[in-house]
DNA sequence: AGCACGCCGACT
DNA sequence: GTCGGCGTGCTC
């Protein structure tokens, strides 16, 4: 009997790079092949340079000749850096999202480990910082309501097993309180949490909150840490030292050792969704996760996206409801001011700024809403007709008096404001329209003496300007709050009486099939902000369209009914939930390659199983030309989710290799949040 | 994406 | 003569 031959083995690599598929090495020349398991770093050649991959298997057998392989350098772990489940995860985000595995499997890694550092603790890092352990007694836990209650109860019975949930409650209606009890119970089991935060409502308050209730080790991911705080946090997390982990979209691949649940907040917010690279949403990725785990998932919000009430209203989530409660603010009475034909002083009405000048005088709160920062959004020339536009992209400067400069809010480049017309050399330069800075500035004059704080992106750029000046707003050192959305998250102003929402308009009649359910879910936002029991909250809307059906329906009945009537528009139309979407998205520094390539994309489309999918396009985007690249796409879009994942299963692969595939930079991006 | 190879233009 | 522009091709 002939000797077996000695079966070779082959380490399937994950490298960083974009493309659409793993590389296989043989393993390294010293060392012990069988002490290799997926999820390990090993340095490889690749190309004329090195890289850092992920083994993700060991094979016998490899499609690769044997002369081409090469020989991994060295296996940078005794033990994997990934554990099976979250490996399992990344597979299927790599999948699903359409994106290369090496690219997914790195952005999971954080930035320490993708340079090759040892997977081990910072030696200053325990007891340090973000992982604080504080030394006080807990906070004492306030009694639930029956919602509340019911609600921890459904998500503790339901531990050990996947179950989604959607917490449904408004603003002050407690949806905190229901974290920290399911997070206990988590807890007393030896158990881990997950929370998932968007980046703006992760608030130095709420992790404050968390830890005194606990005074257990926090694990806090978000974008201010250093590469070497995050790495700390993140085997906190892993090697199950950190009972709690709390942190950003990026924080729903943090690997946990024993995990328990996972609590999606304001699973509604845009910021879950990836915008540009790989394209995941951290809310979905969350859903998928608990399924994989068997664990319970929680999504909150007091504005549910319409994605999540459909999966509610198909069973695939179970709705938790949570009343608001006794002592929290009365429902705010909202109205729409019909502002056609009215005298309007820089954006504001005059029965609104009459409002306003009585809730003032009675001493209390106005905080007034416009997503538009800067002072204007367009320079005029009156002479001629020039407006100042962005070099790079196709949108007018935005005039910002503060900084004297006129400043692109699509790609950042700014400019000195212009004194004569570069056309024609007038002299009557004029700002056309209304930002917060520019409302600011009309509100001081009309109201003197009155104290303003003014919240945008502007003014609380620098670290700590943000939380000074809503310390100021509680201790009532500000009258007059002016500012963008950023005011909508995560605060609460009770001493406010009076909200005005200065523009409906550009949400109810966006290019955007989401401007409604943004809108409404941004009107209802502002509008749980202010008031409490005794200080009822009024919200006014200013709009040119008062009979507006689905601005009617939010007002007069809610933000439920507005999304049952959207959602059936949505089914009318054939929109996402009731459809699923995908876009293959190009750009190039000319403006023709975009659409040539989406052309041979379409073409190749169109010789595989297209059945049950719609390609659309290619069209120019929105807005076609930004940061001096020229933008276009093509939408597929299909009834039902497994044709569109069938066509692109075999389509994706097949992009690379268009001739057009490497002039111009192109992405899939599944489930889009945005079409821009 | 990197990175190198390669073949044409203005400089020490 | 060569430094360097970015087109093209490849990565186990």
């Amino acid at each position: 009997m002939a000797a077996m031959p000695k079966p070779r083995l082959i380490l399937r690599i994950a490298v960083p790079s974009p493309l659409y598929r793993s590389f296989d090495y043989l393993p390294p020349p010293d060392g012990d092949p069988t002490a290799l398991a997926a999820g390990m770093r090993v340095r490889v050649p690749f190309g004329r340079t090195q890289t850092i991959g992920l083994l993700l298997d060991v094979d016998t057998d490899s499609r690769i000749e044997g002369e081409r392989l090469k020989a991994a350098l060295e296996v940078l772990d005794e033990q994997p850096v990934l554990p099976t489940d979250t490996l399992r995860l990344l597979h299927w985000a790599s999948g699903y999202y359409h994106h290369p595995a090496g690219e997914v499997f790195s952005a999971a890694l954080p930035v320490l480990l993708r340079q090759g550092r040892a997977a081990r603790m910072g030696k200053r890092a325990k007891g340090q910082g973000n992982m604080e352990s504080q030394g006080q007694s807990p906070d004492s836990r306030p009694l639930l309501n029956v919602s509340q209650h019911e609600a921890v109860t459904a998500v503790c019975g339901a531990l050990g097993g996947f179950h989604a949930f959607l917490l449904d409650g408004v603003t002050g209606s407690g949806k905190t309180e229901v974290y920290l009890h399911i997070i206990e119970r988590v807890l007393e089991q030896g158990l881990q949490a997950l929370v998932l935060a968007p980046e703006i409502g992760l608030t130095p308050q709420l992790v404050a909150r968390f830890q005194r209730r606990f005074g257990v080790p926090l694990a806090v991911l978000h974008s201010g840490l250093t590469d070497r705080e995050r790495l700390d946090a993140w085997l906190m997390a892993r090697d199950g030292q950190a009972p709690i982990v709390i942190g950003t979209r990026s924080a729903v691949f943090t690997p946990l050792k024993r995990p328990g649940v996972i609590i999606v907040d304001e699973e509604h917010d845009l910021s879950f969704k990836q915008q540009e690279g790989f394209r995941y949403s951290a809310r979905d990725v969350a859903v998928m996760r608990a399924q994989q785990a068997n664990l319970p998932v929680m999504l909150g919000s007091a504005t549910p996206s319409l994605e999540s009430l459909h999966n509610a209203e198909a069973g695939r989530y179970q709705r938790l409801h949570l009343p608001e409660r006794a002592g929290s603010a009365l429902h705010p009475l909202i109205e729409v001011l019909d502002v056609r034909g009215q005298p309007m002083q820089d954006s504001l009405s005059q029965p609104l700024l009459d409002l306003a000048g009585r809730h003032l005088a009675d001493h209390n709160q106005v905080l007034l809403f416009l997503n538009r920062r800067g002072y204007a959004p367009t320079l005029l020339c009156h002479d001629c007709g020039w407006v100042a536009e962005c070099r790079r992209c196709d949108a007018h400067l935005t005039l910002h008096q503060g900084s004297r400069l006129l400043v692109c809010h699509h790609c950042g480049t700014q400019r000195p404001i212009d004194r004569h017309c570069p056309k024609c050399n007038g002299a009557d330069l004029r700002a056309l329209g209304h930002g917060t800075e520019r409302i600011e500035q009309a509100l001081a004059q009309r109201f003197p003496g009155i104290n303003m704080a003014r919240i945008d992106r502007d003014t609380t750029r620098r670290k700590g300007a943000l939380e000074n000046l809503l310390e100021g707003i509680h201790a009532g050192e500000h009258q007059l709050l002016i500012g963008t959305q950023m005011l909508t998250k995560g605060h609460h102003f009770p001493d406010v009486t009076l909200v005005g929402i200065l523009d409906a308009d550009q949400g109810l009649f966006s290019a955007d099939f989401r401007g409604a359910e943004r809108m409404a879910q941004l009107i209802t936002q502002v509008a749980g902000r202010a008031g409490r029991a005794d200080k009822p909250g009024q919200v006014v809307i200013q709009t040119h369209h008062p009979d507006h059906p689905l601005l009617h329906l939010l007002v007069t009945q809610g933000y439920h009914r507005f999304a049952q009537a959207a959602l059936e528009e949505r089914r009318e139309a054939g929109l996402p939930p009731y459809s699923a979407l995908a876009l293959l998205r190009a750009e190039a520094t000319g403006r023709d390659l975009p659409q040539a390539f989406l052309t041979q994309a379409s073409e190749a489309a169109e010789q595989l199983d297209c059945k049950g999918v719609d390609l659309l396009g290619p069209v120019p985007a929105p807005m076609e030309k930004r940061a001096g690249r020229y933008r276009a796409h093509l939408l597929l879009q299909a009834s039902r989710r497994g044709d569109l994942h069938r066509l692109l299963d075999a389509w994706v692969p097949r992009l690379e290799k268009l001739p057009l595939a490497r002039k111009v930079r192109w992405a899939v991006d599944v489930d889009p949040m945005e079409m821009f």
